[in-house]
RNA sequence: GCCCGCGUGGUGGAAUGGUAGACACAGGGGACUUAAAAUCCCUAGGCUUAUGCCGUGCCGGUUCGAGUCCGGCCGCGGGUACCA
């Protein structure tokens, strides 16, 4: 008798579907077409087993899709540009480009162990220069047709080592290295016209049925459609064309409680006084203190300078209000000017309470006390206007909103305008290993786009005749000493190269279309993009909810006007599948300077749910936090790989979690699911020899239709786990039968069809241990007889009161009165009523009676 | 701060508004074995020994019936536009 060998089986089955071509896709009209994609990975040197959970998800509907009748496409690529590799090459020395593809190469060689149905013939790189070539010429096209410009845009400034920081290496408000206070400072930047966008990307998250909808809420909410009132103050010995102050609000009806008006640091008109006020440049270089992100600027101290100057209020000139320098308000945002309602606003009112200003009530709610602090009831509460100039007396805010609205435009107090939360995308990264920006700027003609026939603009590899120093801070495409130079493409004289490169998201936001066809010349070829978009099922983590795949949204559309692109696939993703993170601890100390130091699990030993390291130092245990390169706490499924095989590794991630959750990783399990495995297997190697038996056959073959049934709804939503139960309790029932062989053999050759999207190596082994024809991966998908699955009978549960206390077993089709006569007639029933009668009897047929008394 | 989720035995989790804890892991008991491994069988929410009570983060509500729906808390996670 032959043992379960991992090691034997699994290189063996996956040079046979090699062979095979079992999952090279290529276009084909015979059959449905079916795009299954992962998101892509960042070669961060390891997979982890994250990943293994990720791409197991998409192999199972992969090899699902091809089993019933599909053309499947399923590639897999990396999104290879970005920090860690520079940051590698600053910590150790060494060249971004040799570590990304080192990585690569690494990365690659532990997926194929895992046996997914993979076309690895389209993989590519994102910082393949055949691939950022062809981004630079989309990024050509959209330039010309509008959707890309330049303007200003604040960023982390650390000035003390003189450089641009990412959000991720500002801590506390400090740069990560430096330790020098962070600015915020302006640049010169490109960036995507997503804004002409906002309204279709908004309204078109109807059309995503099978997206879910805490995605389309969190997409919804990011875009941010409000309608609202823009006017203008006027100020009041107003400095040289500075007479007006625009500003824009979402609650116009609380206009009569305005009592300042509050401005961006970045505002023109604080930029005009800072010029010869002093008070207000230390002001001003105080309040750009911080980093970028809204969550520093929301949680940062309010802070406000009285610049001394008074606007009119719009409904009556004679009330004048003061006008703050706020460090709350962004120049991004609006106008970069707000009038505060301190009653009605929860920031507004934290300002004014600090600044001794007004607080006017403009309305109180309908019943009950007014609260203490801000009133900020929901807009579609009604409430009682004591401040009124427009609408009822009573109405709810987006009644007032509207009727405010309605009474400035009349009154030529500004107009509505429907505005967006959304700003453009800012793509300029002032940093070497990222798709260099193809435009050139001369001294005559200004910014030149690069001509076609010379991308790509590939990055270059060493600083002249010596290697890059990447522990030089700043971006060495700035400071090399000739890749910049170059020649206007228009007029042909001496000019200079963009240094910039652009974001990591650009490059992920349109892989999906260049793995219809990643060799093309073209960013896309149109036959191919028409045959295999759209993706009919993306899967990924829900951490990109927002960003990656709004942008991939606009990307679509983008390239759809640039004729990259059909327009059916403008939502490029038909279906998707967010599912959690695995989640590790985090083990934490801290050095000398209080900075935090990262451990990794192998090297901390946990006893009574503390962590110690190996020198009986005590590490701070971060529970559940998301695996992150940075953070040391990455779980590597090599070893799982190596002593238990690439099936077990897949059955393991699968069962347990529903796929949508986080699942916190434990080593223990492993050997479980290799158990598991191995007595699947000796079910069939030791099939024995026993003759039929009629009933048990049946009752077997009753099972395996139930399987089938209940296995098959797993898979199709999502539910593996689910499917995993099944397949063990089917793998019970086969153990158990007394059925004889042939119904054994049919039942095993069907447990190893359901399992082989899951397990597919050990299910080739038994299919081919038990006759089956061909591979298993090419065999049709067994279908349920519908005939098998009904039952005659349904045991119904008894309750009274809302609390179960008997069981009765009826017919399935047993009518309601029928049912009710027999509950009442239940024991338990009869001894609980005690000769009463009760109040009512609720039958719900083939679920459950409820007696009510 | 704001937006979006999640919270069920010792553990992972199951449950179209209808028997809470399926299926597993760890545990306990047993069989086989000289012994161990492997395998197989039984057991298993808590209180307690009943035809009982309690129990799905906490408090309240809707309902004949709530883990599931609604409101308010608490805790944890993701995102917050330069991490990917």
């Amino acid at each position: 008798m032959s043992r379960y060998q991992a090691a034997e089986i699994e290189p063996k089955w996956q040079k046979a579907w090699d062979e095979a071509k079992v999952f090279r896709a290529e276009r084909a009209e015979d059959k449905p077409k079916y795009y299954v994609l992962e998101m892509f990975p960042y070669p961060s040197g390891r997979i982890h087993i994250g990943h293994v959970r990720n791409y197991t998800m998409g192999d199972v509907i992969a090899r699902y899709k091809i089993a019933t009748g599909h053309n499947v496409l399923h590639p897999m690529g990396f999104d290879a540009f970005g920090m860690p590799a520079e940051n590698a090459a600053m910590a150790n020395g060494g060249h971004p480009k040799d570590w990304t593809y080192s990585n690569i190469d690494t990365m690659v060689e532990q997926m194929k162990p895992l046996g997914f149905g993979l076309d690895w013939s389209r993989m590519f790189a994102t910082c393949d220069p055949e691939y950022y070539g062809q981004q630079q010429a989309l990024f050509l096209d959209f330039l010309e047709k509008g959707l890309v410009y330049r303007k200003n845009a604040v960023v982390n400034w650390d000035p003390v080592d003189m450089t641009v920081l990412a959000n991720e290496q500002v801590e506390d408000g400090r740069g990560w290295r430096s330790g020098a206070l962070v600015e915020r400072r302006e640049l010169t930047q490109w960036f995507f016209k997503i804004s002409d966008f906002s309204d279709e990307l908004l309204s078109a998250l109807d059309t995503l049925d099978n997206w879910p909808a805490k995605v389309k809420t969190m997409q919804a909410n990011w875009i941010g459609k409000s309608r609202g009132l823009q006017f203008s103050f006027s100020l009041v010995d107003a400095p040289h064309g500075h007479d007006r102050v625009e500003v824009y609000t979402t609650r116009p009806d609380t206009l009569m409680g305005a009592s300042f008006v509050g401005i961006s640091p970045d505002h023109p008109l604080a930029k005009e006084l800072e010029r010869d006020n002093p008070d207000v440049a230390a002001f001003c270089e105080k309040a750009r203190q911080g980093g970028t992100t809204e969550e520093a600027i929301e949680k940062a101290e309010k802070m406000g300078f009285d610049t001394g100057l008074k606007v009119r209020h719009p409904f009556d000139t004679a009330w004048e209000l003061p006008v703050y320098i706020a460090n709350f308000i962004l120049m991004d945002y609006g106008t970069g000017a707000i009038f505060g309602c301190p009653a009605h606003d929860e920031r507004d009112h934290e300002f004014a309470t600090k600044y001794g200003l007004d607080i006017i009530p403009t309305f109180e709610p309908v019943e009950g006390e007014y609260p203490d602090g801000a009133f900020v009831p929901a807009k579609t509460e009604k409430v009682r206007y004591i401040k009124s100039f427009a609408g009822e007396e009573i109405q709810t805010g987006n009644e007032a909103v509207d009727a405010a609205v309605d009474f400035c435009e009349q009154n030529g107090v500004g107009q509505g305008v429907t505005k967006f939360r959304l700003r453009d995308w800012g793509l300029s990264r002032q940093r070497y290993w990222g798709c260099p920006i193809p435009v050139v700027h001369c001294e005559t003609c200004g910014v030149v786009p690069e001509k076609k026939e010379n991308l790509p603009i590939q990055l270059p590899y060493d600083e002249g005749d010596k290697p890059i120093d990447f522990s030089i801070p700043g971006n060495p495409l700035d400071r090399h000493p000739t890749w910049r130079d170059c020649d206007c493409p228009s007029c042909g004289a001496p000019a200079k190269r963009e240094t910039d490169t652009m974001d990591t998201f650009v490059d992920s936001s349109w892989y999906f279309a260049r793995f219809t066809a990643p060799r093309a010349d073209t960013p896309t070829n149109m036959a191919d993009a028409e045959y295999w978009m759209n993706v009919d099922q993306y899967i990924g983590g829900i951490e990109h909810a927002i960003l990656h795949l709004l942008y991939a949204r606009f990307f679509a559309r983008a390239m759809n006007i640039c004729g990259h692109l059909p327009e059916t696939a403008k939502e490029p993703f038909d279906a998707l599948f967010t599912q959690g993170m695995v989640t590790h601890a985090i083990f934490q100390t801290k050095d000398g300077n209080g900075r935090p130091v990262y451990h990794y699990p192998e090297d901390v030993e946990l006893r009574d749910g503390k962590g110690f390291l190996k020198d009986g130092t005590e590490v701070e245990i971060i529970p559940s936090a998301k695996m992150s390169k940075s953070k040391n706490n990455v779980v590597d499924p090599v070893q799982i790989i190596q002593q238990y095989g690439a099936d077990t590794a897949r059955w393991f991630v699968l069962s347990d979690s529903p796929p949508e959750r986080d699942v916190e990783w434990t080593a223990a399990g492993a050997e479980a699911a290799s158990k598991h495995l191995a007595r699947v297997y000796r079910l069939a190697a030791e099939l024995d020899d026993a003759p039929a038996n009629a009933e048990a056959d049946q009752q077997l073959l009753r099972e395996m239709h139930k399987a089938i049934h209940d296995v098959t709804g797993g898979v199709e939503s999502f539910g593996f786990n689910a499917s995993i139960a099944k397949l063990y309790g089917f793998t019970n029932t086969i153990a158990k039968s007394r059925a004889g062989a042939e119904a054994k053999r049919e039942a095993l050759k069907t447990l190893a069809q359901l399992m082989s999207p899951m397990t597919p190596h050990l299910a080739e082994e038994i299919w081919q241990t038990l006759g089956g024809e061909g591979l298993i991966a090419q065999a049709p998908w067994p279908v349920a007889d519908e005939a098998m699955l009904v039952e005659d009978t349904v045991t119904m549960p008894i309750q009274i009161n809302g609390k179960r206390r008997g069981e009765i077993e009826v017919p399935k089709d047993m009518d309601k009165a029928e049912v009710e006569k027999l509950a009442l007639a239940n024991d338990a029933v009869q001894r609980t009523l005690d000769g009463a009668q009760p109040k009512k009897v609720i039958v719900v047929p083939g679920r459950i009676v409820n007696v009510v008394m």
